[in-house]
DNA sequence: ATAGGGTTAG
């Protein structure tokens, strides 16, 4: 099976009818291979009399006494035993295996080293009595020994050993990480006609280097070796994992043209997975459809892969019509699959559909992992729903699941979202309590969790701490950093950050621009931050939504309404699409200036293009048009909203409250003014005065004293 | 030999 004599690549030298000699075996094959090696002839070093009496009384005391423990047999031998012995005894040992394992369990317990020759010829014995095990870890050890390769060939022709032993011997490099050494055995064995395995080869690929296993890929097969499937796959799979999706399908074609090797499901859904994790969605479907033609039936790995990408593109929908036309096709879904579809609701707070599918996967028998829990944990933090994601911690806890650094992580950021840094440094001591290593996720979440208290200077000390244990920034922890300086009002030192960020190696992303030129903006300088715009641009870096949001705000803020709605176009025209923030920012500042008009043309706009309108939107028309005093449209915005499921803003409450009085609209004010205590909200003093003075008129004593203890509690504190 | 989880900007 391991053995193939290296002559393929010859055959096209042969004369016609050459080819029948390989049918009659090794002889005729020597005379037309000349220039193979013979393997050489092994000659002993010779020992003396004493040695060999020695020998002879040691090996039959062990096979005398062979259900005896070595060591005992072996004692009265112990002062005169050398390392050399070992050679001269097995030859009497050579069809006892167990025998010659012990001999040299009791020849290591006495700290006798091993000779490289005898663990060669070990080697050759376990493998002969197909103890593989044994084989291995001979080789293993003997690897250590300089010229080793050379003891095993100089021993194998002698001790007849099997062909096999040489692929584990390139297995056993392989696996010691000795990777050249291993290339260049597989040549050096080519010359005596031992071909390795491609099992083993394919070993070797999956651990070098890819500008090595490309080397690798075209130089093995010039001796006439050939890769399989697997080969192929290793090597779209790393092609795919730095992002050569082109060469990877190059591939995929070379080895069904060139090599007739048939490309199988892992080779098509990891090229489908190569596109999925660079977003071309499109190359995946063709892969998907193309793979679906040879008659290859995608997997669950297939449809995670897909299934991943919807999620990521923000396109649940697309995720469940997936997982539903899997089910369908008979595909069996597992815990990834679920854990992957989770996720992708988690991710959008929608935890209705989140639990209903865990119920699903449990229901269905599939257990969930740790990472089923992580992304359950880190949907209810997402959604501020921290005691349950306790809870979810300390039920996977219970059932024998190990939150790892990604769990902690989730949970940290979760808390440091609302603010409990306290809480989130306990878990990171309880972390290093349980062994487990905050990695660089762990730290930026802290730093960024620091920052948004508005203790950068704390920030930044964890980060030097993260340093002195090894651990290296990245763009992201850069960025938090960044912005934690912006937001104290500190841009000269957060344009110095980003400068030491470029000296550290890392490039500024779309983030770290938009961060700074949110605070030029903020600080009403929009020629520093147009300056930042085209520096980004000049990159070629893309800015996004947020990117334009930022620059709108900046517009807006300082009354450039012209330069906001150029700015909109320009968004259109670059095909990059405005969502609500983009157009409330423009219709706040509108309504500011009590520019109706204009407002609602955007907001004319906004629906035009198929945006959907958010609970701000709602509110900036309802104070708006409050402010405006257009009551019909105030309403209607308000029945709008309320039907939406929104909740207003306090302002909101305040303002239509206020008009509706002023319209004499006293019951409707009224129920408003109820609704808005009951959601916890506190009405402008203004408002109570209204109401405390319309029950002094109707005489309620108990709703007077009841309002006036409100406003003594909310109002007078909230002003002091 | 292939798939799922955590951090940043408006």
């Amino acid at each position: 099976m391991f053995l193939r004599l290296a002559t393929e690549k010859r055959l096209p030298l042969l004369s016609p009818f050459a080819a029948g000699i390989f049918t009659r075996g090794f002889s005729s094959i020597d005379r037309i291979n000349t220039n193979l090696r013979p393997f050489p002839d092994y000659s002993p070093k010779k020992p003396g009399v004493k040695d060999v009496d020695l020998v002879r009384d040691l090996t039959t005391a062990l096979k005398q006494r062979r259900s005896e423990p070595a060591r005992r047999v072996l004692s009265p031998f112990g002062q005169r035993f050398r390392s050399d012995h070992l050679l001269w005894a097995f030859p009497h040992l050579r069809s006892d295996l167990p025998l010659v394992l012990s001999l040299i369990h009791w020849c290591r317990s006495r700290r006798h080293p091993i000779p490289a020759e005898a663990l060669a010829i070990a080697a050759h014995l376990s493998v002969d009595s197909k103890h593989l095990q044994a084989a291995r870890q001979f080789l293993r050890e003997g690897l250590s020994h300089p010229r080793f390769v050379e003891q095993v060939i100089y021993t194998y022709k002698y001790w007849c050993s099997n062909p096999s032993v040489f692929d584990l011997l390139f297995r056993a490099s392989v696996d010691a990480g000795r990777l050249a050494e291993a290339r260049s055995l597989f040549f050096h064995l080519l010359t005596y006609g031992v071909i390795i395995s491609t099992d083993s080869c394919n070993a070797l690929l999956s651990r070098i280097p890819l500008h090595e296993l490309l080397t690798v890929f075209t130089e093995f097969p010039e001796s006439g070796f050939r890769w399989n499937v697997v080969s192929y796959n290793i090597l779209i799979h790393r092609l795919c994992q730095i992002g050569k999706l082109e060469e990877a399908r190059g591939f995929l074609r070379k080895m069904e043209d060139k090599d007739c090797v048939l490309p199988d499901v892992i080779t098509y859904s990891t090229l489908i997975d190569g596109c999925c994790k660079s977003g071309e969605l499109q190359e995946a479907l063709e892969l998907f459809s193309e793979m679906s033609i040879k008659g290859l039936k995608p997997n669950s790995f297939t449809y995670t892969s897909l299934i991943t990408l919807s999620c990521g593109n923000n396109n649940v929908v697309e995720a469940e019509r997936l997982f539903m036309e899997m089910l369908s096709y008979g595909v069996a879904p597992d815990a990834v699959v679920y854990t992957s579809l989770i996720n992708g609701f988690s991710k959008k707070g929608n935890l209705f559909a989140m639990s209903r599918l865990f119920d699903e996967m449990k229901s269905s028998g599939h257990l969930p992992d740790a990472v089923t829990y992580t992304v359950l944990i880190c949907g209810l933090c997402g959604s501020g729903k921290m005691l349950e994601a306790n809870k979810m911690f300390v039920e996977m806890i219970s059932k024998g699941l190990s939150p790892d650094e990604v769990t902690y992580s989730a949970l940290i950021a979760g808390y440091c979202r609302e603010g409990r840094m306290g809480d989130a440094f306990r878990l990171h001591n309880e972390m290093l309590h349980k062994g487990l290593l905050p990695n660089v996720v762990t730290y930026t979440t802290l730093c960024d969790g620091l920052c948004k208290q508005g203790q950068v200077e704390a920030g930044n000390e964890l980060l030097h701490e993260m340093c002195r244990k090894g651990l290296v920034l990245n763009v992201v922890t850069f960025n938090s950093l960044i912005n934690g300086l912006c937001k104290a009002g500190n841009i000269d030192q957060a344009v110095k950050t980003m400068i030491d960020m470029e000296a550290a190696g890392l490039c500024p992303d779309t983030y770290t621009y938009t961060t700074l030129m949110d605070a030029y903006c903020k600080s009403g300088d929009m020629d520093q931050a147009r300056l930042l715009l085209k520096e980004m641009l000049d990159k070629g870096l893309q800015p996004n939504v947020v990117t334009f949001n930022v620059l709108m705000n900046g517009f807006c803020v300082l009354g450039m309404l012209e330069d906001g709605k150029t700015l909109l176009q320009w968004m259109l025209d670059k095909n990059i699409r405005p969502n609500a923030t983009t157009y409330n920012t423009l219709m706040k500042q509108y309504s500011i200036d009590k520019n109706m008009k204009a407002t609602s043309e955007i907001y004319k706009g906004m629906l035009a293009l198929g945006i959907i309108p958010d609970e701000n939107t709602y509110n900036i028309l309802i104070t708006g048009h409050c402010k405006s005093r257009n009551m019909k449209e105030a309403c209607y915005y308000y029945n709008e909203m309320v039907s939406k499921g929104f909740n207003l803003r306090k302002s909101s409450y305040n303002a239509l409250i206020k008009l509706l009085f002023r319209k004499k609209k006293l019951q409707e004010a009224s129920r408003l003014f109820e609704e808005m205590r009951a959601m916890k909200l506190v009405a402008d003093r203004e408002i109570y005065s209204i109401f405390i003075d319309a029950n002094y008129n109707e005489k309620n004593i108990k709703t007077i004293l009841e309002l006036c203890d409100e406003v003594v509690e909310n109002c007078y504190v909230e002003e002091k």
